[in-house]
DNA sequence: ATGTAGTTGGAAACTATTTTCAACTGGAGT
DNA sequence: ACTCCAGTTGAAAATAGTTTCCAACTACAT
């Protein structure tokens, strides 16, 4: 079942941002760690905060959202719309996937399959519009919450 | 291209309203017409709060939200996730959809399509979970917004 | 017409996020 | 190693979306 995550960071964080111009700080350094330690696992940006805080008891959370976008913009995470009214952000894996979201206790399962390219080509038959980016989660019940026959 | 929301509604909410024991007040029913002029539209609670003003110039912003949730309760309208920091709301016409939504001007148009059936078959096949529900999103551009070739 | 459970609008509270700004710092250039 | 400064940080304030609270109001069963 976890075969998606079992792979060893290649992003270069350090390559990343001084490509750009950009400084390699120790809360750059800890937010990604955060973020690579729970690979496939979506969190909020204050739950980021929180193991952030573990090594580092001044980290405020303002920089935690503001390296959250930036990572956003240089690829190394992603936005996760998980329909609650905080966002969620997960390491790039590269590994394109959506989510299984258990409605009773709200684990969250990465599933590695997609039908993106079908879609595509129902859409590109029929509605004028080119699709770039796509977005799906899959709502119901995992196996210790699924409601068991008396 | 607009085949799905040329329908009357069928929705009779003086009746599903006094089932549960409530009110058909003046305000639902605005709501209600509002939505139901926008099928197929997706809104923002101050959207429809906006239109709600006109023909009732003291409804509450409160109102709509709270309204909205109801309408959601007995089925009478759905959330919408657009992925943005607002929630939208829609008519519930029964007919399962997903959108489309250019990144370029926002417009959101809505694709009488769906591949969950295909899906679930391997999810259930791969994964102990049982899907209730999902939720899609398409971004691209519209055929105003495409780039077009210099 | 009456009574009352359900409903409303405005204010205040709350949550998530962004902006502002003065102080700080990584790392390029020396 | 030292300097410098563009880029970065944290705290506080501002903003946006939504929910809660509550006293006044109203649809509708009787």
């Amino acid at each position: 079942m976890e075969t998606i995550f079992n792979w060893s960071s290649p992003i270069d964080l350090q390559e990343r941002l001084s490509r750009r111009g950009l400084k390699n700080t120790p809360q750059r350094k800890c937010v990604f760690g955060v973020l690579t330690r729970n690979a496939g696992k979506p969190m909020t940006p204050d739950q980021i905060h929180q193991f952030c805080l573990k090594s580092n008891p001044r980290m405020g959370l303002t920089t935690v959202y503001r390296t959250l976008e930036l990572f956003c913009d240089i690829g190394v995470a992603m936005r996760v719309h998980l329909h609650e009214p905080s966002q969620y952000y997960e390491l790039n894996t590269g590994k394109h996937h959506h989510h299984l979201v258990c409605v009773a206790c709200g684990i969250v399962e990465p599933v590695d399959m997609c039908m993106i390219d079908e879609m595509n080509d129902m859409i590109r038959d029929n509605h004028d519009f080119v699709v770039t980016s796509h977005c799906l989660s899959l709502f119901g019940y995992c196996p210790m919450c699924l409601p068991k026959p008396n």
